[in-house]
DNA sequence: GCAAAAGTGTTACTCGTACACCCATGA
DNA sequence: TCATGGGTGTACGAGTAACACTTTTGC
């Protein structure tokens, strides 16, 4: 569009474009995943979940002007028809060939360094969580529709952070024509080539699937732009939330021991937790459901298995 | 530019343009101020701040197509040379007439609504403070350059809710050209008119001076767009905030006694404080500084006055 | 003196933490 | 039987809420 035909010199007084980066985690790559530096814990078993020691993420290695060479969040500036969070599922699953099971904005971050003729550009930071299912689900083909279409509807509800209580939001008074952000209609198949605002700076070429790793964040890499400033808050976001139980249960499959659940408390928080308080405080916290069945797999008493009561998948 | 030489038909598939929303929060109007509505209180002394019951925020009246007529955020599009937080601070200064105590971005809403072939907008929400500085001092004429720049500064540094240990960002690897949502350099003399996105269907004109009233949250009128849930959004985040003393000191003035702070408390959330925990609490968070000065003006025991230890202003 | 708010003291309760201890299973 | 993690019980301390009480001013 005018954006293309637009000069250099011309490009820097345009509105700024919207682009979205995404720091998606999990308990550990997928096993297809290539992995990126410090690969020396051995992570042994495919599926089953052992002390997971941290949190990895896929990042994308640019093959473009600034930063050339160095990795960076997978992300992209949004199409016409796109919700800011449909345009971070379409870039992350692009970068990780996988839906998320939950996405959440995280903050705006106003600026990106840039040399001073390029458009300018405000990236809407995201950060998503990936749970034992959708690591082990094959790689999704390019071209195809994304599939949990559920995880954008999370998304713009319990963006906020602590005792934040769920206001609903009344029907507008108009005629709602529909909001640019809502859930989303067909993603038409249009994915070839960066139409838009695609030749900013931070712009991002659909990966083929080479130039995509996962890395641990205890070894990540020399970052591009601000993006290293975006982990750290996506982490500390993390964090910061209140109700672990709600956010790690989501790093596992459906159903889960406590034992389970309290490791992945302990690799978010990255220090080990008291078994029996967690228990306690898990279950008087509510929204764990037992199943009544029991994982008869260690070399020590089963565990109970439990759900949680959040409706992930309606 | 380019933008304005877009047809209609064209301008929807233009990237979003980017907007700016301010919640401003104070304790009372400022006195020359308009007051939409619920004018019932009588807020009778001009300066004293006694017991406020709630919180206040000005609005502007539209007077463009959608939503005509009602109220809505002061804000508008980004210039090209402007921060998020400098349009913030922009707009909301066309619309209050003075700068803020303290600002700080609340969250992107990636959707509005509107016809469906207007232009779309992302708009960044952000939330102000006014002190009783700011609403005694004599309104700001239009023209004049921002005073206080250093509200923006705090942007995007504390933005994080809770327990944050503000990790300090280290410098870029690379030259660094400046961040285009730096603090800012002069803001030119060129607030004349609505350039770039500006036709965009939240755009908002300058107003005047008319088309502004300030309204207590409790008796809002209908809103424009979503700007209830971003106000609802605001207000909750408000009350979120652990650190309630940081928040409340900047409702008054430099100096002020606990049980002014005590109030501010109660209008943030909406109910009443046990006096003595609250003195007891706030000493011992730190912060508060004795001033060795009294507070002789009520009929009763004199008052000693405290100030925040946060350097408001360098 | 009396009202009203400043300021102090005390108690009870809640919650998180630490840790001792029993239970049930595989090897 | 022993090692290992599942699961229960309990005591201690910090932080908070509730409220009685004293102090100091203006009227």
């Amino acid at each position: 569009m005018h954006y293309q035909r637009a000069s250099v010199a011309e490009r820097r007084y345009l509105p700024p474009a919207v682009a979205v980066s995404v720091v998606a985690f999990a308990l550990r790559p997928p096993v297809d995943a290539e992995r990126g530096a410090a690969s020396d814990a051995a992570h042994g078993s495919s599926t089953a979940i052992a002390a997971p020691p941290t949190m990895w993420l896929p990042l994308v290695r640019r093959t473009r002007a600034p930063f050339l060479g160095e990795w960076a969040l997978p992300g992209g500036p949004t199409e016409w028809d796109e919700t800011l969070a449909d345009t971070a599922l379409r870039t992350l699953r692009a970068a990780a060939r996988r839906d998320p099971r939950h996405l959440e904005q995280l903050y705006s971050f106003g600026g990106i360094e840039r040399s001073a003729d390029a458009q300018r550009l405000v990236t809407i930071a995201y950060w998503a969580q990936y749970g034992e299912r959708e690591l082990d689900a094959e790689p999704a083909r390019e071209g195809e529709r994304p599939r949990g279409r559920e995880a954008a509807r999370d998304e713009e509800r319990d963006q906020d952070q602590d005792q934040d209580q769920d206001q609903d939001r009344e029907q507008p008074p108009a005629p709602r024509p529909r909001r640019w952000d809502d859930p989303l209609p067909p993603l038409s198949s249009r994915d070839s080539g960066d139409a838009g605002a695609a030749e900013t700076a931070e712009a991002l070429e659909q990966p083929a699937g080479e130039n995509v790793a996962w890395f641990s964040i205890d070894a990540l890499p020399q970052l591009a732009f601000d993006h290293a400033e975006i982990i750290d808050h996506a982490v500390a976001r993390l964090r910061a939330k209140t109700e672990y139980a709600a956010v790690a249960h989501r790093f596992l499959g459906e159903s889960f021991t406590l034992g389970q659940l309290r490791a992945v408390t302990e690799a978010i928080l990255g220090q080990a937790v008291d078994p029996a308080n967690f228990r306690r405080q898990s279950l008087a916290r509510g929204g764990l459901i037992d199943t009544g069945e029991l994982d008869s797999g260690g070399a020590h008493r089963p565990a109970r298995l439990y759900r949680f009561s959040e409706p992930d998948r309606p």
